[in-house]
DNA sequence: CTTCCTTTGAAGCCC
DNA sequence: GGGCTTCAAAGGAAG
């Protein structure tokens, strides 16, 4: 993993929630990271252009890579339990009113250049940054040597000034502070990207100096309130201004205010009902009744979903953008879109949402100490027993398969059949599945560039034209000799996978448009 | 209405 | 500790 923490050592040492598997994501993308460096200051035809090189050169490994930059760990910074309560709302106004006063200047002038031309996903990645400011500062800024404080206290900047350390690191022009008077300068500076807000969202005074090139249909992980931070969702009188936590409160620290099942509270997005509307009525229904039984409070509980992971951020913030782009609304073809244009990155890039999703699972964690993963399991509906067994007994079965073969359980495709978790080509006796599998698209029908057939790390089948993955201005090679030297037999009845359909509908569009 | 698909990563479980 | 499974998001498709 990216050493993304400071390493600055302090109460924030401990940091360190990252997964080992994030250093060999960085590992695997080698040395084209310079270029990728390089490029990184171009517009979203980089993207592309990047995207189809990198498929191209995807399994080529590199040592040892640029350091990821440091990040700032967890330290907490320690504020006194008196100034808990009315006290401290009061404070916390007054110094609103003062905070935009006391920006540095490159949040002011984020606030006043709304038109920021980055990269193409980088504005929001930086505005999630932004927020992530409101994390715990690095320990290693040694403002707050007292012990650690009680969450909803202990995160506070000294002097209600946004901690920048992200901010400036990543060299973000967004500004983080949440000025008090937000609706004054909502009217001179309206909002240009209502929804800017994938990962947390930020004050609407933040919003309207982000711009955002990509609409984002998602809603906030973190709402927050139009005035400032997690105030709407997760209000936090002691919160001061650019105050880290406090808006993020934790229901049980709330002092009965937030506790899901309670008329005041108000759920993280993490918190998701059970059934929907179902949930809803659930918690209209907490509003009028407080006097429902502890059972049936705990029958209602609601889910709290997992942290997301640095995929599943990035897949959130360019979902929209790879739907704009290739006119997909399915989402397996966008994901699958995605997962290769998440290998394209660069490790930098990839580094942004790894921090992020270290900051989600640490806040996640902060917020519900005692929540598992495995309070979930099953919560899905899964898989019958039977199903299971039938699939690892099948001697079909890709897990089979796979074994048998010595593939990778995990990555690795089975045969020709192109699916992970139902092997419908190999038969007792057939032999091996041609394994790895044609590396081009043109056993879709698609044309495209052939992907590294021996990498380790990427043995997906490009399964989508290249079109969608490369720049437009650069077609992508075609290696028309493996498919028809392989020549695999499509998977055949009793229907084929729904991602070559897709694949097919893909190139369909392409060729109308080419056509056109 | 429910489940599947599809991706990567995190975490839990089992041996 | 390795291997496997489940879940996280998303929304169309299929059952």
């Amino acid at each position: 993993m990216p050493q993304l923490d400071s390493g600055g050592g302090g109460a924030g040492g401990g940091d360190d929630l990252g997964a080992p598997d994030e250093l060999l994501a960085f590992q695997d993308e080698g040395e084209e990271q310079d270029d990728k460096i390089r490029d990184s200051a171009a517009g979203p035809e980089r993207d592309l252009a990047e995207l189809k090189s990198s498929l191209v050169n995807e399994s080529e490994g590199a040592a040892g890579g640029a350091g990821i930059p440091g990040v700032p760990g967890a330290g907490a910074g320690a504020r006194g339990e008196a100034e808990v309560g009315a006290e401290a709302l009061g404070r916390e106004h007054a110094a609103q009113r003062l905070f935009p006063d006391k920006l540095p200047e490159p949040l002011e002038d984020g606030l006043k250049a709304p038109e920021c031309t980055s990269g193409m996903y980088k504005e929001t990645v930086y505005s999630a940054f932004n927020l992530l400011m409101h994390y715990p500062p690095p320990s290693g800024a040694g403002q707050h040597p007292q012990p650690q404080p009680p969450l909803h206290k202990a995160n506070q900047p000294p002097h209600g000034v946004p901690q920048l350390s992200l901010y400036d690191h990543f060299n973000s022009p967004h500004p983080t502070p949440a000025p008090a008077d937000i609706s004054q300068k909502q009217v001179h500076r309206p909002l240009q990207t209502p929804d800017l807000s994938g990962f947390y969202s930020l004050t609407s005074g933040s919003m309207g100096q982000l711009p955002h090139t990509v609409s984002w249909p998602s809603p906030p992980l973190y709402p927050l309130s139009p005035s400032c931070g997690y105030r709407q969702h997760f209000p936090a009188p002691t919160a001061a201004p650019g105050a880290p936590y406090p808006r993020f409160t934790h229901p049980s620290l709330m002092l009965g205010s937030s506790v899901p099942g309670h008329p005041a509270a108000i759920p993280h997005p993490a918190i998701v009902p059970p059934s929907g509307k179902q949930e809803l009525q659930s918690f209209d229904r907490n509003l009028k009744t407080q006097a429902e039984s502890k059972a049936e409070k705990e029958a209602k509980k609601p889910t709290i979903k997992k942290p997301l992971n640095a995929f599943m951020l990035y897949m959130k913030e360019m979902r929209a953008k790879v739907i704009a782009e290739c006119t997909l609304k399915e989402s397996a073809a966008i994901n699958q879109i995605l997962g290769r244009r998440w290998h394209a990155l660069s490790r930098e890039e990839q580094a942004k949402y790894y921090e992020l999703a270290r900051k989600e699972r640490q806040l996640h964690m902060q917020l519900y100490p005692g929540w598992s993963a495995r309070d979930n399991y099953g919560k899905k509906k899964r898989r019958s027993r039977e199903k299971h067994q039938e699939s690892t007994t099948d001697p079909g079965s890709p897990k089979k398969c796979r074994a048998r073969f010595g593939l990778n359980q995990q990555t690795d495709w089975c045969g020709p059949c192109r699916r992970k978790k139902k092997c419908i080509r190999y038969l007792p006796g057939e032999g091996r599945c041609p394994s790895p599998v044609p590396s081009d698209d043109s056993a879709l029908g698609c044309p495209g560039s052939p992907a590294p057939q021996d990498s380790p790390s990427y043995h997906l089948l490009p399964r989508f034209p290249t079109e969608l993955l490369a720049s437009p201005a650069e077609p992508a090679p075609t290696s028309p000799g493996l498919s028809t030297a392989l020549s695999l037999p499509t998977p055949g009845p009793p229907q084929a996978p729904r991602s070559t359909l897709q694949s097919t509908q893909v190139q369909q569009q392409e060729s109308q448009r080419q056509a056109a």
